[in-house]
DNA sequence: TTGACATAATTAGCCACCTAACTATAATGA
DNA sequence: TCATTATAGTTAGGTGGCTAATTATGTCAA
């Protein structure tokens, strides 16, 4: 993943803004941040997975199994939950089925589906990443104040929500 | 890309921290957003640039060379700037060079090195480009204070200075 | 001087995602 | 009833990132 080591400098902000008028430099460098945080922790995430012989895409399609009471869900919904293709999806589940970690299961109701189950050893699975991961995240975390985390979580509601401005024109 | 597009509610997020220990529910939940909102901003990003036939890293390529005074840098240097391989940055600077954006100039001084220097054509590319980008930015960040902004980075900050914590144990 | 090592860029081949097209099944309505 | 349309999942082929190996060049110490 393409993570953006180099962030411009207060000058060069300026001078981009000088060339381009419609710049706003805080909303550019808080943007910039966001997208440079974001990345490194995910890529900190592929390198905490990947210990545990997993992929980041794979991972998620665990927790969300894990999410379900049943452990039980289809691939249709699991690839609208992780925005991803249902194409992609029969990828991941195909390497996880053959781990032995998910199982597919036809249903008799609608035969053009199948469900999807988190098998024990997909559970068991689990249960050796998120301990790790929960840890690592903690720490990384911790030196945020509770209102910090309250704000931060604000700020980006307000960002969401500011999205859908973002494609008022096409 | 991958984007998390549903968030677990606090009952299973309450649920989870059940099963295991380690987690720290607004640690967690503050996680999610943010690479939730950074990838929503990401796949944005990649809409917007492709009406202009742009992809993202070769963007990030041409606003690195903009960057500089004198239009020019090496490919380690933009690889290592961009967070990627010296093989991936071979293959960005072969796409934009055949769309006559950049120019590989060889160096007489080190004959191993090329420089790449962006062209008027890359230079009207951005220009093409940043206005729109710069636009939606704006409308997308116009909801935060200038308090929000500054807290955001400061919150980031100390997030990304958690992170050295994440890789404390191999 | 020259052998060992470091560095710059590229090439070759892998993997996870994508789009588009396909098969099979279900639902709908004239 | 049965043609049309919608839906679930898969397959086929493309793309951008990766690692590892390769080529070429520079550096440095014995």
């Amino acid at each position: 993943m393409l993570q953006l080591r180099d962030l411009p400098t207060q000058e060069v902000l300026e001078r981009f803004a000088q060339r381009y008028p419609e710049a706003d430099v805080t909303a550019i460098a808080s943007f910039l941040m966001l997208l440079r945080v974001a990345t490194d922790l995910s890529v900190a995430l592929d390198a905490c997975l990947s210990k545990h012989d997993l992929l980041q895409g794979r991972w998620w399609v665990l927790i969300l199994l894990l999410r379900e009471t049943d452990l039980t869900s289809t691939p249709s919904v699991l690839a609208e939950k992780l925005g991803v293709t249902r194409a992609t999806m029969t990828g991941l589940l195909d390497g996880l089925e053959q781990g032995g970690l998910v199982q597919r299961v036809s249903v008799p109701q609608d035969r053009r589906s199948v469900k999807i189950k988190l098998t024990p050893a997909g559970q068991a699975k689990l249960d050796d990443v998120m301990p790790d991961y929960y840890t690592r995240l903690r720490l990384c975390m911790q030196g945020l104040t509770a209102k910090q985390r309250q704000d931060l979580q604000a700020i980006l509601g307000v960002i969401d929500h500011g999205m859908s401005a973002w494609d008022f024109n096409q």
